[in-house]
DNA sequence: AGTATAGTGCGAACTCATTCGCATTAATGC
DNA sequence: GCATTAATGCGAATGAGTTCGCACTATACT
């Protein structure tokens, strides 16, 4: 039967209320606020089973390792890189219907959109 | 001085008829087809060093490894992944500016396109 | 043809995220 | 409070992709 734990609990905190898609790393920074022994196999435990209950869903960047963010309510969205910090950030809107785009005889199913630029605190013109 | 060998030649060429990005095994099997004794330890190095000489570029998929394809003339294209068959293609379209995408605040110098679906050879419903 | 040395093939080594083994801790049910 | 055992922390182990070390090959220049 599954207990109820404080690391559990500070590591689904962390990535509900960062409101953007963590690394693995950062689920463990920011847990370890709450619980200051966790150990990064117990995130890396903790994210397989919030996956497996489908609570947490992966975000898959180029070139990036996987990040967690909440399943919610499963909406279509994209992702934005700060090229500043690094971080990732939830887009709401999306270019919509991209099939045309296609060679033909070739079909679309769906697609991933990236965008990359600053944001608000790595804001233009860096220092 | 940079010599000229049948491996590189072979590597160079398997690139540039793919005609799409390349994982480094796919280059290898496509320059094995020259140069049977290829190894792929000659194909990392080679593309480093293509990727020096900016003749090729690395293309990054959202969970891949990076591709290789020919750097061109660096023309804005997106990619298309094959659910069936795995390989990536190159797309000439792209939805234009998505600057308006990213939240107040956000600002965008770029974006990553990925479109998912079938191949012509890989047609719908697969069978 | 002869020499110097860039390039190659092979297997070992490395990187780094992720997972595992195991002794210990602590949540749950009685 | 006590027993049961899921969960944790630690460090070792994995695994896949990529890189390295070194003896050997073969290109380019004479």
């Amino acid at each position: 039967m599954e207990r109820h734990t404080r690391q559990r609990a500070a590591i689904r905190e962390a990535i509900a209320l960062a409101g953007r898609p963590l690394l693995p790393q950062e689920v463990l920074q920011a847990a370890q606020v709450a619980v200051p022994g966790v150990s990064i196999a117990t995130v890396y435990r903790n994210l397989k089973l919030l996956l497996d209950e489908g609570e947490v869903r992966p975000v898959m960047l180029p070139g990036e390792n996987a990040r967690y963010e909440m399943a919610g309510d499963g909406h279509h969205h994209h992702h934005f890189q700060c090229r500043g910090c690094q971080r990732v950030f939830e887009v709401e809107a999306c270019p919509g219907d991209l099939a045309s785009l296609a060679p033909a005889g070739f079909t679309v199913e769906d697609h991933d959109l990236t965008l990359y630029g600053r944001c608000r605190e790595c804001a233009p013109a860096p220092g």
